[in-house]
DNA sequence: TCCAAAATGGAGTGTATGCTCAAAATATCG
DNA sequence: CGATATTTTGAGCATACACTCCATTTTGGA
């Protein structure tokens, strides 16, 4: 089961591929095809490495969703400028990236397991809002918090849509006045 | 070119079954045949109503992107209590169509024609937000007022994404709650 | 250098999809 | 009713898709 460093390549060029059709084209054109052509791989290829085209789909999902929160060995000190600079530099700086992120989101269907996984991580990411936004305020309730951060948080991933569908729109801008607001 | 009223009902059946098609299991589970079946009418009569599968698929984003606003008649005079409003019955009243709006939005690739359309839109929805806000405090400026504009448009669009991924979240009560600031 | 394991090329398979067509059925109206 | 326009049917077509197979080539440790 020893791997061979030219699968190992092959492997992570499926991956870019992949990571950028989905950026570009979105869901509905990332083909098996055109992922080999970006790749420059054949299909027996991508079947030696995937078992199947669902299969990078998840890993491409899972390195966006996991991408979108800072280090969490951070979480205890973290204050809501960070989180919110955290976002900010998902966006401007990794954006195929936050494109997948995105379109993911909004392409699961309620019930899917990757719109669970989805789901699971927004929580815990509205748990260290709000936990930093009661350590700025600690008059502030758990459960207003919890409201808070979600308020905060659905601005936050409303303004990276209209991103998404804008190439132009300054998000930072946005997002900074949306946490002033919103803080 | 006179139609026959048969003809009628199965264009508005078909198009029921789109709708409701798109918000059960995405774009991508909205095959011909699915929308054939649940309108109970074969591939022939789907093609002699529309032209191809896009054309549906248009009408029902065109739909679904006329709904998320209020009567545009009112624009002249319309309280932003009154905006907020209407997108929260949009959501909690016409869910179907409200997942359609939302996965139109997030799926279209940055430059399709639907993408375009979605944006002009969502440009003169921020457009009567941002009247509406200058109305409440004539102080603000056009420019501040189309910023702050964007910003709650945002915050509700991104809590209606997150009602699509979790039906148990309360829309209505966070959506309130970022609107408050703006009081 | 040799060799077994790993990776590759690329033709090929089955299937689902969007769509067509001509004949048959049905609606509308004088 | 008869004539004409419209709609429906359902088999069938071409294509694109995800995926398989296996002979061939490449890899890297002994």
């Amino acid at each position: 089961m020893a791997r061979y460093q030219t699968g190992i390549r092959t492997e992570a060029a499926i991956v870019d591929a992949t990571r950028a059709l989905l950026a570009d084209v979105g869901v509905e054109g990332t083909t098996v095809k055109a992922i080999c052509d970006r790749a420059e791989v054949q299909a027996g290829s991508f079947y030696n490495v995937f078992s199947s085209k669902e299969q990078v789909l998840i890993q491409v999902a899972r390195e966006a969703i996991q991408a979108v929160g800072p280090d969490p060995s951070l979480a205890a000190t973290e204050t809501l400028d960070e989180l919110v600079g955290a976002y900010i530099s998902f966006v401007v700086d990794k954006s195929p990236l936050a494109r997948v992120y995105l379109q993911v989101g909004a392409s699961s269907t309620t019930d899917s397991s990757v719109a669970r996984r989805y789901l699971r991580h927004h929580v815990q990411r509205a748990g260290r809002f709000a936990d930093a936004m009661r350590r700025a305020d600690p008059h502030l309730t758990v459960e207003d918090a919890a409201v808070e951060a979600e308020v905060l948080l659905g601005a936050l991933d409303g303004l990276a849509f209209r991103w998404l569908l804008d190439d132009m729109f300054e998000f930072a801008k946005h997002a900074r006045i949306a946490a002033e607001r919103y803080g």
